[in-house]
DNA sequence: GTTGGCACTCTCGTCGTGTGAGTGCCAACC
DNA sequence: GGTTGGCACTCACACGACGAGAGTGCCAAC
């Protein structure tokens, strides 16, 4: 579809005017006037067409005009075909401070910055264990029947509890043990670790059955355990300021797709491994997002580290400035992450 | 204070059915008439009277009574006096599945199952680190110039990264390092661990003072950091079902507040060290929950461990059930950490 | 393709009005 | 003294009518 110019700026100008109002826009609205530079019955014959094309409606007659999701969508694909405008990099780099830290903090950080520069909900979603690979096991003695166990992965998580050991166990078995299963499962995909390959690669790897049926045991679970996310998700309150989300209703359907971190899950499922996506209302392929635009970007290099940040925001979203944040946090995420590997 | 019998029992009524319909109470429901089994007119001068005494408000001349912050204090702590009924405990028990998992899971799923419970959002506050007692260090050598830093404190948290080491470093000193400050800082609280002391405490406990020089700027670092709360909050969807919470700007406050981890702290600073915890509206501290009441009790063995639940809903709570959640997910996740220490 | 003019439509805010819920007071009763 | 029925009084709120204003669509002229 190719819009003539006149209606692509009649488009635009409507789009950015109802993102800053929140109102439908008239035809005779100064803003327009002075931005087109034509009459308030050329604008309208625009806006008819537009109308005609599914890009606008309007509420009630008398009314102005609102953009449809499909209109959103129109727009998003003219204005981020081009840079995003400076202004609005600087605005954010000025606002964030710098994202540092631990790989645990990071996620909280990052969430934090999305939300205060943008207004809207923020999501960070790390990719949960068994997409990582395999780094290290250590087994430590600590008191008497009892180890510390620690696995880590290349992506720097961390992930230990202590277990319970069989009787008797030297602390020399602990150690060997800790060697030949980093050896054999250095650089393995978590989630390639089922059962039957634990039992085939490790099932016989000390001289002491028993600890290592206890071992096993314990990475089963604990890796399975892995896969439950675990999001960092702030500034729900925002989108409770926005009208669109002022009735109860409507705001308990997004805080729910919020709290529900599996749910979420789903719906951030289709982000590419690059570049920022954007799903627009009814673009989402969550009921519960319908009244939502999500744009959200992969952090992290490859499938391996890294996980998804996302803004959850009415459809009304000040687009440009979310797509900015988004890639900016995105990036300073996979820096901080790459930095610590 | 002492109040009367009719005046109690017209109280109870008023507060129960309100807390029931949210709406204002009038003499003439047909509830209080029945349960109280005595005429309007009746009802009416003990309202008066209650009223008088600052229980009771009524919004405006022609609408019923509404117990006032003071009001629903006199009730609880009438209601709470009395043991808890066994069909609300039976209801809990009903709808809970058990607690269980590792520390890091356990807050995620008391958190769930208060709010699932109650319906109202839920706060799992576990003590930062700082109120922990130092149980080991582990440094265990990861690659040239890395090693893996991992405390254990008497609770079982496990807080670990990764830290580059000075150049030539062998893994017989960290060994030899790791026990050392193992045994002397064993069963210290970690607040005390000011960098007075842990200079005076490890200042030279390696040949390698490099070496203990990066442990333990990582170490002042890692523990200071560890005062930052992290805690698991759900369910403040349901707040929004609330009708005192369908102004906008009513569940923002509130919203803000869950979402403020560290305002939020102070909000439960005052929770003692044992017993059921309750701040109802104007009584909590926090201007942010003056429409709410939050219902709080401490879990953990001693000082130690635990930390802190929380509900968070209006002050029209349903507070025996409340009451009953909370103390019953505390006992649980007291009962799921003993297991593991 | 653009413009001014004009009639038309429909929402929304305002203003009365009446209804009903709930109260307070009082006199009578037990 | 506590309890009761009766009764007048007071407001909030729902309802309906009305007018103003915003915005549209169409048309003829440029």
């Amino acid at each position: 579809m190719r819009l003539e110019d006149r209606k692509r700026a009649v488009l635009c100008a409507v789009v950015e005017e109802h993102i800053r109002s929140a109102e439908p826009v008239g035809s005779e609205h100064p803003v327009l006037l002075e931005h087109l530079g034509c009459s308030s019955a050329t604008i309208r014959s625009a806006m008819a067409a537009l109308e005609d094309e599914g890009l606008l409606t309007h509420p009630h007659t008398s009314a102005g005009r609102v953009p449809t999701d499909y209109g959103y969508r129109v727009y998003v694909d003219m204005v981020l075909a081009g840079p995003l405008p400076a202004s609005e990099r600087q605005a954010i780099r000025r606002d964030v401070g710098h994202v540092a830290g631990d790989a645990t903090d990071l996620g909280d950080q990052a969430a934090h910055i999305l939300s205060l520069v943008t207004r809207y909900a923020s999501v960070v979603a790390p990719a949960g264990l068994r997409q990582q690979t395999f780094d290290s096991l250590h087994l430590l003695a600590q008191g008497p029947g009892r180890a510390l166990a620690v696995i880590t992965t290349s992506a720097g998580t961390l992930q230990g509890r202590l277990i319970d050991l069989p009787p008797g166990v030297a602390a020399a078995d602990l150690e060997q043990l800790s060697r030949v299963i980093t050896q054999r499962l250095h650089g393995m995909r978590i989630a390639d670790l089922t059962q039957e390959r634990l039992e085939q690669v490790i099932g016989e790897a000390s001289r002491d059955q028993q600890l290592v049926d206890a071992v096993k045991a314990w990475l089963r679970r604990d890796l399975a355990r892995g896969s439950r996310p675990r999001f960092h998700v702030e500034g729900a309150r925002h989108l409770l300021n926005e009208p669109e989300f002022s009735r109860p209703e409507a705001a308990t359907q997004v805080l729910s797709a919020l709290e529900e971190h599996t749910v979420l899950a789903q719906a951030l499922a289709a982000v590419p491994e690059q570049g920022v996506w954007i799903a627009i209302g009814s673009e989402n392929r969550l009921a519960e997002l319908r009244a939502c635009s999500v744009v959200a970007a992969p952090y992290g290099v490859g499938h391996d580290a890294g996980g998804t940040v996302a803004i959850v925001g009415p459809t009304r979203m000040r687009y440009r400035r979310a797509v900015a944040a988004v890639q900016y946090v995105a990036d300073r995420l996979t820096e901080a992450l790459r930095r610590s590997a």
